[in-house]
DNA sequence: TTTAGGCAATAGGCTCCGTTCTT
DNA sequence: AAGAACGGAGCCTATTGCCT
């Protein structure tokens, strides 16, 4: 026996070899050309392996309106022509169609009592399958209009699952044709106990062993469940070099950064600082060791080092995520390749779960094609979100959850496409009814055969669904095995030591079959881009939703002994406040709450205490924030916000450690004062210009040239545009977050947001132009997003600013926008060293008169000492990090608050020293 | 090639309408 | 006194990113 770990496929056509593949066609033509697919892996060895499989066919299927063999034929032969009408220039005797057989299938969509008959229709090219469907949908084949069934399957796929085959494990067969090399011809040592022969085809890859295999002798058993955790196939993802992975790609998707350069994304996994040097500054340093060897080879070793470290700094993110493993195991359990996890959406996912399943049960499902899908009837449902009784509490409130809900409903009610009946009022007319994106009749018979009170579930939006007695939906049945294996995963982790590669594995098991579960119940609404949507499942499975969470809020509003209040929710939470009591007791009077509401809904949906918010502000629908306790003899509240600011990356970072602090203090002490005095303090520091420019970056996705609106005032892209002006290539990748900071325009007197946006580069190249609109980072950010919260109470923090502006508010009061009014206001103000008023120079004039001179100039030197001292302790940090005396100032790293700093203590200890200099002159 | 819709929020354009300035 | 200019309210669209 053979076997080979499937880490890559992908397919070819060929011309027909007599050795391996069939010469002759059933439908009595020569064949002249065969889909082969190939395997790309390790075998049990370790040694590289290439298989190329023969005696495979890419199919679809039509129902039948007859069972005559001859049908069969002449369906074939008008297929084929109609194949070859549509290439305009087509030789029009070629054949398309392989084979075509009579089968008994289920048709999945839509509840239908008995097998019906269709014609499975083998083709040579996989890339004719899309044709093959649309021709035979638009009525092009024997005049008649067929619905196609399994052609949305992509070959590979649907290989993979008519083989019982899974990404990343094991392909077997027990006999081969070794394609023969010139470089091993006599090592056959390891195959000898082998039935393998020497084919005559030549060697197409650079595997150390190529087979061509026939489909018949893959020998596949069902997978061994527990073997495979370590995993040795992985060593040939890199040394075979054929999946290439963009980790920039992954990480955008694997964890949350408010910017995704390398520098930052160590920082945040790893926890270290690395510095970052500009192409043309490490190139010069390559090219400067070639001229002048003594003088650049530390330049050269600092750049050794950088590739170095860039190099393993890719592989040490991949471990520390686990990354690897994390999608092995996904490609095992979805049961598709390991590329696939990576580059392919959720539609993909849950077809190879659930057409696996579906075909075990001889369930086939349909393709509708773009049309179908557009007249598919439009959803009438949405999820429920009430309306919050915005507010900041005090006083305890609880958040219950429902436990996987969309899950837990396709399962209580047996929603399903296959049990579905359609909709109620059309059940008693005769005949074609339209249902999801195709149509479906339900005879008088099979109505005769169900009774309407038991066997029948009707949901609340009118769909009748039969119930599990008569048949057991596909849905209900996938993801209960599912959901039963993620409690047995869940069960083992808890025996496992935390640390270990076993609880690891287990740990993305699990959350694999989570996310394969939350997305089942998408695939059936997914209604522009779905590949099977059907809307009378989606919207039932909405509504029922709705339903369920109604009635828990009509039974905590009826039952007023719990001592709960809904206060919100949105589609499967409820947020209950318990105005009169004290935390450990809104605990006990929840959970009795959970109990009583469990008694309200069949298995499996299930209600759950998630947590206890003690102190919240609820804002807004999808917008809350509060210190969360999980248990009872919890100390310390976390503090856990949704939607504000804190966790949104459209803002900066300024805003969010402004709010979070404001609402932490306002949390604890209960006091507005504190908060004003702390948000008057950090205003002030803006515009004293004491601030890191770090906090001030705003770094948004872009979304590329052409998918903007021509006249979008967005910043990305008019940095982008920028950007592509001087070098095409410097222009950012779609998904980049460009970072900005906004500025003042001077040139422009009317200047919108837009005309004051500066880029990183613009801002350290004109250091001495650059002022920070530290007015709009103020009014429009930081002061709206705590009015947000603060406004519930009755607190108006926009007047907290007022006595900051009055001095520059009595300037001249221009005409213009906001922002124009603001270039002239914001001289760079400073305060007089002695006694800290707002000045426009050093020292202010009573000081100069009043105080002691030798006083004034101990105080000055005192400052610059400082921060030269400072100075000196920042460079240190930044030569730990870059290794280089000069680190700080080559390193062009946007994500280092070090080097903001560094830059603004610079600037201030010039400063200070120009002060001391001006004391020095001026007394 | 592609799970979904809901939601809040910013920026900026446009129109309407009342107020203020200019001729 | 008539007309122009201004500015705010209200509405719309585009864009972004989060929530479930």
């Amino acid at each position: 026996m053979i076997s080979v770990r499937i880490v890559l496929t992908d397919h070819y056509i060929t011309p027909v070899n007599s050795q391996f593949d069939p010469v002759y066609s059933k439908l009595r033509h020569p064949i002249k050309q065969v889909p082969i697919i190939r395997i790309f892996g390790p075998n049990e060895e370790g040694k590289k392996v290439c298989l190329h499989l023969h005696g495979i066919f890419p199919y679809l299927l039509v129902k039948s309106p007859t069972d005559e063999i001859r049908y069969g034929e002449q369906l074939a032969q008008s297929l084929d022509m109609a194949i070859n009408l549509s290439f305009e220039k087509g030789n029009t005797d070629t054949k398309h169609v392989h084979d075509i057989n009579l089968v008994e299938l289920l048709p999945i969509y839509g509840y239908h009592e008995k097998m019906v008959k269709f014609w499975k229709i083998e083709f040579y090219n996989p890339s004719i399958i899309r044709k093959a469907a649309d021709l035979l949908l638009a009525g092009a084949v024997m005049n008649q209009e067929f619905q196609p069934h399994e052609a949305h399957v992509p070959f590979n796929l649907q290989f993979f699952i008519d083989y019982n085959l899974y990404g990343m494990n094991f392909i077997l067969f027990n006999n081969a044709c070794e394609r023969n090399s010139s470089q091993i011809t006599t090592n056959l040592s390891t195959a000898s106990n082998q039935t393998t022969t020497i084919s005559s085809v030549p060697r197409v890859s650079s595997c150390e062993l190529e087979y061509d295999v026939h489909i018949d002798d893959i020998c596949n058993k069902p997978p061994q469940i527990g073997k495979g955790i370590a995993n040795p196939g992985l060593q040939a993802l890199w040394n075979v070099g054929r999946i290439l992975l963009d980790l920039w790609r992954i990480l955008r998707s694997e964890i949350t950064l408010n910017i995704y350069t390398f520098e930052n994304a160590i920082y945040h996994v790893l926890h270290e600082r690395v510095p970052h040097y500009d192409i043309s500054l490490l190139s010069k340093w390559f090219i400067d060791e070639g001229l002048n060897p003594s003088f650049g080879l530390r330049d050269f070793v600092t750049l050794l080092d950088y590739g170095w470290t860039h190099s393993m700094g890719n592989f040490r993110l991949l471990y520390e995520l686990d990354l690897i493993n994390k999608t092995s195991e996904f490609a095992r359990i979805y049961g598709i390749e390991f590329y696939h996890v990576l580059s392919r959406g959720s539609q993909y996912r849950v077809e190879s779960m659930m057409i696996r399943l579906a075909k075990c049960l001889h369930f086939i499902t349909v393709t509708p094609d773009n049309r179908q899908r557009l007249y598919m009837r439009a959803p009438e449902c949405i999820p429920l979100t009430l309306e919050p009784i915005s507010n900041i509490y005090f006083t305890p409130v609880a958040v219950l959850d429902f436990q996987s809900l969309y899950p837990s409903i396709i399962m209580a009610y047996n929603i399903c496409y296959s049990t579905c009946l359609g909709r109620i009022d059309q059940l008693d007319k005769q005949g074609l009814f339209k249902f999801g994106c195709t149509s479906l009749t339900i005879s008088d018979k099979v109505l005769s055969n169900l009774n309407l009170d038991t066997d029948i579930f009707c949901s609340p939006n009118g769909i009748a669904f039969v119930k599990r007695h008569i048949r057991r939906g596909i849905l209900p049945v996938m993801l209960e095995e599912i959901l039963a294996t993620r409690v047995m995963v869940k069960n083992t982790m808890k025996l496992i030591d935390k640390k270990s590669t076993l609880y690891k594995t287990l740990d993305a098991r699990q959350l694999c079959l989570k996310l394969i579960a939350n997305v089942t119940f998408g695939y059936t609404s997914a209604s522009f881009s779905g590949r099977m949507p059907c809307v009378e499942v989606g919207d039932t499975i909405v509504h029922t939703a709705r339903t369920v969470l109604e009635r828990a809020i009509d039974f905590i509003r009826t039952n007023p002994h719990f001592g709960g209040r809904v206060v919100y929710g949105d589609t499967d939470s409820l947020f209950i406040q318990f105005p009169h009591s004290t935390r450990a007791q809104a605990f006990e009077q929840s959970h009795l709450l959970v109990k009583a509401l469990n008694q309200l809904y069949p298995s499996p949906i299930k209600i759950k205490f998630e947590k206890i918010y003690m102190q919240s502000v609820l804002a807004s629908k999808k917008r809350y924030v509060g210190m969360s306790y999980e248990i009872v003899d919890q100390k310390q509240g976390k503090f856990d916000a949704k939607g504000i600011e804190t966790v949104r990356r459209d803002t900066c970072l300024i805003v969010s450690k402004i709010l979070q602090q404001s609402l932490k203090l306002l949390f604890q002490t209960k006091d507005v004062t504190r908060v004003r005095r702390y948000v008057q303090f950090e205003c002030e520091k803006i515009l004293t210009n004491r601030f890191n420019l770090l906090d001030f970056i705003f770094a948004k996705e872009y979304r590329g040239k052409t998918r903007y609106h021509p006249s979008a005032p967005v910043p990305a892209l008019r940095i982008a545009i920028e950007r592509a002006k001087t070098n095409p290539l410097a222009e950012p990748n779609q998904g980049e977050r460009v970072p900005y900071v906004i500025g003042f325009n001077t040139e422009l007197l009317n200047a919108n947001l837009i005309d004051c946006v500066w880029t990183l580069d613009k801002v350290l190249q004109y250091k001495s132009q650059f002022k920070l609109n530290s007015i709009y980072y103020i009014k429009k950010q930081i002061l709206p997003a705590l009015d947000r919260c603060l406004a519930l109470i009755g607190v108006n923090v926009f007047k907290w600013i007022d006595n900051l502006l009055i001095d520059v508010n009595s300037n001249d009061k221009q005409q213009g926008s906001v922002l124009d009014e603001n270039i002239h206001r914001n001289t760079l103000r400073q305060r007089c060293i002695v006694c800290l008023q707002l000045t426009t120079t050093p020292l202010c004039n009573e000081c100069r008169e009043e105080e002691d001179l030798s006083e004034i100039m101990i105080i000055c030197e005192t400052k610059a000492n400082k921060l030269e001292r400072q100075h000196a302790n920042l460079q240190r940090l930044c030569l730990a990090c870059s290794d280089r005396m000069d680190g700080w100032f080559q390193c062009s790293t946007i994500d280092c608050p070090i080097r903001f700093r560094l830059h603004k203590i610079t600037q201030l200890m010039l400063n200070a020293q120009e002060t001391r200099k001006f004391v020095y002159n001026e007394c």
